[in-house]
DNA sequence: TTGAAAGCGCTAACAG
DNA sequence: CTGTTAGCGCTTTCAA
């Protein structure tokens, strides 16, 4: 079922044919009528490999560190249903979290098929070497704090974000706060990562309300175990926190298992709260206080702001969400003693 | 960038370039090494639709009802680390779920985009529209339990797991064991769908250890949702159960909220069990009996399953996971009463 | 408004 | 073993 058989079938030429299927501009109505009886009668779908070589290919690249990460669903929800109306396709890739090498690749696998836009989530390579992809294709980067001339960047406030719980954890009365972080090795590019952000802010409000001594960060990862193995770093320190700040929901769920283990209870012991506020944080049996985000929202700005460059703007736009505090029964006023 | 520069640049022709990429037959050493150092130094990359025209994709798409599942990340787990070494690059594409429609036009993407070899997780379209499929294409089933001689079968012993549950259950002195299942409405495939195994084998396994009267089915769906809304159906009816196996984890997860939300503890009042043992339900604060199926065995099984049937193979394997119960607090002997 | 024809980058059949 | 050549299905000038 090639454009040939169409046009052979309509009687008119490949041309035509082509011109109807891509809406273009200078086909009679007749025309366009005639020629959309040939396709639907025969099922045409055009090839799109061959379509790809000279055109678009109808298709924004998703490239995720990894599936896991339950927010990732939320954005992804939010892209496909901007996207879906336009007749574009999402198709996702995972580049594997941490290894800039593996990332690359992932990112050349999108550009390799053609993808006429990309949405990079969360990206750990160098701003050079997103700037150089966004020459050639439009991109937006989600969850990165550096500023460009040639991407768009959605994000959220994670300054915001991180103030909330901190000051949320003071106001309970606590003063020994522990935080959990991720921590990289990508020197030089730490400031624009949205963990570095979260956990200077951790310091700063910290530092500002007179509590610097209390000071006491443990550099894992977002992930249950870093969280897990993160939880159990503070709690080992004498004296050991009374408030634990974990920088993703999945940290705090593991960091909510270290603590438990190690007999004690949430929030009678110590107080735990995460970032992101994943649909599990809000389950009765976890009730974990965290930071909403509201990912559906990036992802269909994301998509939004897509569509807009594949269709020509140049301009670089930046979209930040203003995140709020959810607060549920994991943090409370610290034990007396 | 093109075969032709490449060509040109190592003073041979676009052939013997295209075989060397290819790593094709017939070709001498010599020519290897010097269109190999053309490609190098000029940093060829195949055009990829180009490519598709004539030949292979080297990609393998995969097709995922959402990413939400955890479950689903141990698969792809699994997946990549089989395939990569073959350059080949998976692509994900989520079908939405549970509407036919929403999943055909995913499946219609992939194929569109010429994979090599298309993964399908739990499909739940008609057995037809895969067959349809896998006469094109190479193609991989995940989680259903039809016999096929097109495709290829990669599944876990739903059996099995189910009677691990229940009888573990009835052993710990349960009598009163309450299921939930996902309802899908898809009319002469139910048979074939993980859910009607587990489902029935509760079933059947209750009947056989005369508890038939005490068989209590909430049919909503396998996610946090259809688990927390499930158990409230369940602890409603009097007497409630002592037990409730939810057939996925996610909606154990539910349950468990559900279940603390009625004011009743686990496992003193009722005790709870999932199915697909995710990384969250060993956590310590959690702590859920579920299966073990191991999703990264049959992600890896799938994906030398599909690098076989592109390299030739026209025979349909099916290969099956016994799963094991892992116990964990959540479940224990019924209260006294 | 319509159609003829060139060519995108690659692979495969065939000739040397 | 190596090179020449004919398309793959589509879009895009450019004429008519």
């Amino acid at each position: 079922m090639t454009i040939t058989d169409v046009a052979r079938h309509a009687q008119v030429s490949t041309t035509a044919v082509s011109k109807v299927v891509r809406n273009a501009y200078g086909v009679s109505e007749a025309m366009r009528v005639k020629v959309q009886a040939a396709i639907d009668e025969l099922g045409y779908r055009p090839h799109h490999a061959a379509r790809a070589m000279r055109g678009r290919t109808f298709t924004i690249g998703v490239l995720l560190p990894h599936i896991r990460n339950p927010f990732f669903a939320d954005i992804l929800d939010g892209l496909t249903e901007e996207i879906s109306a336009s007749g574009y396709q999402a198709i996702m890739v995972q580049s594997g979290g941490r290894d800039p090498a593996a990332e690359r690749r992932a990112g050349d696998a999108l550009v390799d098929r053609q993808v006429d836009g990309i949405l990079w989530v969360a990206p750990c390579c160098a701003k050079a070497q997103l700037e150089q992809l966004a020459k050639d294709t439009p991109t937006v980067v989600l969850g990165r704090h550096d500023r460009s001339a040639v991407y768009d960047c959605v994000l959220d406030d994670d300054e915001v974000g991180a103030e909330l719980v901190v000051e949320h954890l003071i106001a309970l009365g606590h003063r020994r706060i522990g935080h959990i972080t991720q921590k990289d090795d990508l020197p030089g590019r730490a400031a624009a990562l949205l963990q570095t952000i979260r956990a200077r802010t951790y310091e700063r409000v910290m530092t500002e309300r007179g509590l610097a001594a209390h000071i006491a960060v443990a550099a894992t990862s977002y992930s249950e175990e870093g969280g897990y193995e993160g939880a159990r770093q503070l709690l080992a320190r004498d004296p050991r926190p009374t408030a634990i700040f974990a920088g993703a929901d999945g940290a705090a769920f593991g960091a909510l298992a270290a603590v438990h283990e190690a007999g004690l209870t949430v929030p009678g012991d110590v107080s735990v709260a995460g970032y992101d506020n994943a649909r599990m944080s809000g389950l009765a049996h976890i009730a974990l206080t965290s930071v909403d985000q509201d990912g559906a929202i990036m992802g269909k700005t994301a998509g939004r702001l897509l569509l807009e460059r594949i269709d020509g703007r140049t301009s670089a736009v930046r979209f930040s969400v203003t995140p709020t505090l959810v607060t549920r029964r994991s943090t409370a006023p610290p034990p007396r003693s």
